[in-house]
DNA sequence: AGCTATTGATAAAT
DNA sequence: TATTTATCAATAGCT
């Protein structure tokens, strides 16, 4: 169809291949959109020439998604069917896991623990009794540790009180110009917070309760 | 291109569309098996008549999945990977929630508890206790069935001494030969399993321990 | 399913 | 790259 008959082998001028390419996939696209309207077919065409640029078309009445879907019914060939079933089998093997956690968890509070016997209810209740032991333990560590530091607070509270006393003794004695200063200075400087006048003498006080 | 010029619009004729569609489908498989082989190009074409039937053409170069994926990677569009992303988002969900419960599981094991505040521990604690007394609770009960179970044996056992007994007095008094044969019978029967022996006279003896 | 008049597609030229 | 045109290919309607 055209000014000379062809033969059906690889052009190989590339310059005729490429224009012919354009042509013919443009009659082909065409070709797939009359087949739609006439005959209600549903079509899908993706054509990439040497180039690597796509060109393609699908039936209004369709999309690729589904267009696939049904290609897989009529081959039986799996296209994305292999990475799909490896996620399920993950899936699976998670949603396992989660039940018996959960079993474990529900047993661990006491639930449905009706179809145990005597032995699996004995290894829970060691379970348990470790897990209140060390529980416990924790917590009487930090009402220990929260004693030290009311302890501690406490102790640097009286060298702070001894120390201002000291200086209310000094400036009684010595009650110049100077020493009255400092005393101004000392007393705005016990209008501060706390946390500001004094470094703590024990960095552990802040050990995390 | 035939007898006469045909408007683009669906055959109403159903025999006259179903001859077109079979003319013009193969038509299109040739234009594409044609373009293929002039130009290069590699061809994905997937069609539904309206029967159902499918027929396809791809490019021998090429294959289906590989055509797709070029089809993605041009579009940008995703097609299964829609899919995959659901099932991506469901593992991430449930692995979180394995996580917490891999967690908290090992919080009520006593483990990894450093990093509890006094409330959590106290939260956790309590929880503990609950477990622990109703896995008492439920093992008391056990032990309860157990016992009565052991009461019941005993107490069936005695009566069956008792009938043995009987028996005794009984052969002792008549020893015609009909009462020894009885007698051997019965011997014979008594070195047979106990189960073999009686029904059980209490069938809760068989409840779940 | 074949036939063929006719339209449609396109190879080569511009 | 687009347009033109001579020619070949596809196919609509008929059998």
């Amino acid at each position: 169809m055209g000014r000379g008959k062809i033969e059906i082998k690889r052009i190989e001028n590339s310059s005729n291949r490429q224009v012919t390419y354009s042509k013919r996939r443009n009659g082909i696209i065409k070709k797939a959109k009359e087949i739609t309207v006439l005959c209600d077919a549903k079509v899908s065409l993706i054509i990439f020439g040497t180039s690597g640029k796509m060109h393609d078309y699908i039936s209004p009445s369709t999309n690729m998604t589904d267009m696939l879907d049904a290609y897989q019914k009529a081959t039986g060939k799996k296209l994305w069917d292999v990475k799909h079933e490896n996620l399920s089998i993950e899936i699976d093997r998670v949603k396992k896991e989660n039940d018996s956690m959960q079993i474990e968890l529900r047993h661990l509070k006491g639930e449905d623990i009706s179809s145990l016997n005597h032995k699996e209810l004995m290894v829970l209740e060691d379970a348990l009794e470790n897990g209140i032991s060390s529980i416990r333990d924790r917590q009487s560590e930090i009402i220990k540790i929260t004693r030290k530091n009311g302890q501690m607070l406490e102790e640097e509270n009286k060298q702070l009180q001894y120390i201002w006393h000291q200086q209310e003794l000094a400036s009684a004695v010595e009650d110049t110009e100077e020493v009255y200063n400092q005393r101004v200075r000392d007393q705005y400087q016990s209008q501060m917070p706390f946390s500001f006048r004094v470094q703590p003498m024990q960095p552990n006080l802040h050990e995390r309760i």
